[in-house]
DNA sequence: GGTGTAAGCAAGTGACCACTTGCATTCCTG
DNA sequence: CAGGAATGCAAGTGGTCACTTGCTTACACC
């Protein structure tokens, strides 16, 4: 690992702790076991290196959702406990990150692309399923996209702070979610089954 | 108003925009339109300053939520919409006193007061509907109460950055998240059934 | 063995930070 | 009108900030 990559993954760190006026470039190099002119000489600013810092940190992809559902629990599941891993593992950065929305709204840019993304690909799932004619009732994918992430964010964000106000234990937290989720869409338990009946089984459910 | 409390006021709009680092003395005075040893006559340290400002500002009362349910979309809705618009006038402060979480842990104290209030005041109203027998579906209050709490948080804190990822229009977003909450509750729409059961169960509830 | 490149070290620069001091001004009250 | 409290103003203090400069050391490659 060159010094190069020592100092980047040592301003997510102090960053992550600090936010950007907290990271200072002499945190950063001793965070890095670097001198501090060599940050200077390796990226020219504490902007130029935060800034490359955020691009790296942000860059990941999702687990991803299959285009045809099939076993939609279990898909789902498996969905939001990978984003929900992925906010709780970057919430520090995400905190921080969201605070200087005002101040540095290039930061939040590279921020944003991952739910950006993970809303698009739940509400194409959702709309999936919908046109399957697996679900019972009437819903609007990009409502019930926002309500499925909007608790998995929160949990990742707040959880730390009020652990009493999230359902317990943290590990099925995300389950719960989506098992909510698909009872608001009046979507059954298992496995796809593919006939007439089941749509209308769900409906009398509800009623 | 005198200079104490416009100091107060000028230190939460710099606080908002800046957090605890960005917000310096020298700019809380000129927005206060005041000295700046004056700041320190007053309060003797800048953190005596922000500790004030943060307890006044997170000192809120919510829209409360009856004790037995009468109209729960009507009654729910409500108290989304004031818990929404609560959240979204200070969504600038809320961003950055999470961000300082780790660093100034009593300022959370103060930021989490208001929600886990309204986590406890909903969790009750959800418990009272459930022994009403007037839900469908089997349900923990708490993970239902994460899930609209949750939604409604996101939509606070993000819609500003990715207002695509949220439903439209904006105003109208409360009143969604509710209808999803009760859909999978599986709670009819309208006021109460007044069946014998249910009227003796709540009568004997509110006494 | 000479050369170039990356890194360390020490020192310094001007700007800003929280906070202090001393003194002048204003205004209210007895 | 006298006295005290609240405020303004100017200046200063020691600290930290991002960033620069000049010089030295270490290692790699031809």
């Amino acid at each position: 690992m060159n010094s190069r990559d020592e100092i980047i993954n040592a301003a997510c760190q102090v960053f992550a702790k600090l936010g950007f006026r907290g990271c200072t470039t002499r945190r950063i190099a001793d965070a890095a076991g670097v001198n501090e002119v060599t940050i200077f000489r390796q990226f020219g600013s504490k902007e130029a290196l935060i800034r490359e810092a955020m691009k790296m940190i942000h860059s990941v992809g999702l687990t991803p959702l299959p285009d045809v559902p099939s076993d939609p629990e279990h898909e789902l599941t498996r969905w939001s406990e990978s984003f929900i891993q992925h906010l709780r593992l970057r919430s520090s950065i995400i905190r921080k990150t969201m605070s200087e929305m005002e101040e540095r709204p290039e930061m939040c840019e590279h921020a944003s692309y991952v739910p950006r993304q993970a809303s698009a690909d739940l509400c194409h799932y959702l709309t999936a399923l919908k046109r399957q004619g697996r679900t019972a009732e009437r819903f609007e994918p990009k409502t019930a996209a926002a309500m499925l992430m909007g608790a998995i964010f929160a949990d990742a964000m707040g959880r730390q702070m009020m652990p009493d106000v999230y359902p317990q234990p943290e590990e099925k937290a995300a389950q719960m979610y989506t098992r909510f989720l698909l009872k608001a869409l009046g979507v059954e338990n298992g496995t796809r089954r593919t006939t007439n009946k089941q749509t209308k089984r769900t409906k009398q459910l509800s009623a």
